[in-house]
DNA sequence: GGGTTTCGAAACTTTGACGTATCGAAAACG
DNA sequence: CGTTTTCGATACGTCAAAGTTTCGAAACCC
């Protein structure tokens, strides 16, 4: 952050910090949360190995697990793709692919798993997580149902924070049945099919 | 379990196993699972202080950690309710608050974070949990649809995974949200709301 | 080449839980 | 009362990981 953007400006002259090792070691850090259920049980000893790096390289950098698990998360907040579809309905199927791929990764999912589970632990942690990557896209989900109700193509009584648990709840609880069953393989269109249920209901016409 | 129902038949001789300390025993056991996110940050140690109780004590009577821990586990096996309504809205409102009330209590709420978060890990573990607690519920589930299928009630082209998926999915996502943002309160009625709006659908008619 | 800083590797101390052993007290029996 | 077994408490050695320190090599600047 300091060494990479400047050009000329105060280069405390002695050996650059590497980037590569810094590269590594975030990325080993997520590989190893996506594995992990918590953050007790992720050891700075597995991250330096897996990172081929010192432990003194990581604690001369991040004082405290926590930091390094911070900044290592702040590198995954991938945006909601633009939805601009023609119907609403088109961009719930374009958010819902999104959860339903992000479900079977570890990497991705380890972003909740921590901001639920450890949520009274670190509460910081969790408090930055949540506004990084949660937050954001409720309100491009609230966004779009809110559109969806003022262009009548979804019902005007709407509930939006239950329907914004029945979009994403569903895709989540879905993944997560399908891949612990032993015949575990998912329909192509899942993300149509689960979108239509939501939206036309479970109830006979 | 030996010593209890029996009134007369060979009593080994020697001061009796104390039934205050097993019941202490499970409910710490319990209590530490359902404020911890994996077996391996529970700790004996914690278990025998909590439950008021000497580590021989445990160590007496369980082998291993994960012994203890399906002993406890079985002791929260809570099946579903008798489904006895006149409609399938009604069986399925008694259900979706079931899981309501059990997303509020971090205790039963562990069953669930076991069998899902520790697959892999306790394979054994998993397998028994998921057998004796989520497969008689989503046993229970896939009837309760079927019927309503058969009723006219539902839809005909029903895909049941899905349908299970949106109940169960939605009423667990809502719970963390909600629990988790700083003005957490449940409407009342909230599962019967969740349940119209995913029979109804969200899209207007 | 000299000065400075970081690198990776290894040794070290500390911490916390494990699992075992021991001890006196307590609770049942005859 | 004596025997037997469990009780809770405590102490012990083991072990894995934390976090610190040391060391020689490497990478940059002048």
């Amino acid at each position: 952050m300091t060494t990479t953007d400047e050009t000329q400006a105060a280069r405390p002259a002695g050996r650059p910090r590497s980037v590569r090792a810094e590269k590594a070691i975030i990325e080993a850090t997520l590989d190893l949360i996506g594995e992990s259920t918590s953050l007790s049980e992720l050891s700075i000893e597995a991250i330096a190995n897996r990172a081929g790096v010192g432990k003194t390289t990581i604690y001369r950098w991040w004082s405290a697990k926590e930091d390094l698990v911070v900044d290592a998360l702040a590198t995954l907040k991938a945006p909601l793709p633009p939805l601009a579809g023609r119907f609403v309905r088109e961009d719930l199927i374009t958010c819902v692919e999104v959860f339903r791929r992000e479900a079977c990764d570890g990497r991705a999912r380890c972003v909740l798993n921590i901001a639920m589970n450890e949520a009274e632990r670190h509460p910081r942690l969790a408090d930055r997580v949540r506004q990084a990557a949660i937050e954001p896209r409720r309100a491009v989900l609230t966004a779009l149902l809110e559109r969806g109700v003022a262009t009548g193509e979804l019902r005007a009584d709407l509930d939006v924070s239950v329907a914004i648990a029945a979009l994403i709840g569903t895709v989540v609880w879905y993944m997560r049945c399908i891949e612990q069953s032993p015949d575990g393989d998912v329909p192509e269109d899942i993300a149509e099919r689960i979108v239509d249920h939501i939206l036309a209901g479970l109830a006979s016409r």
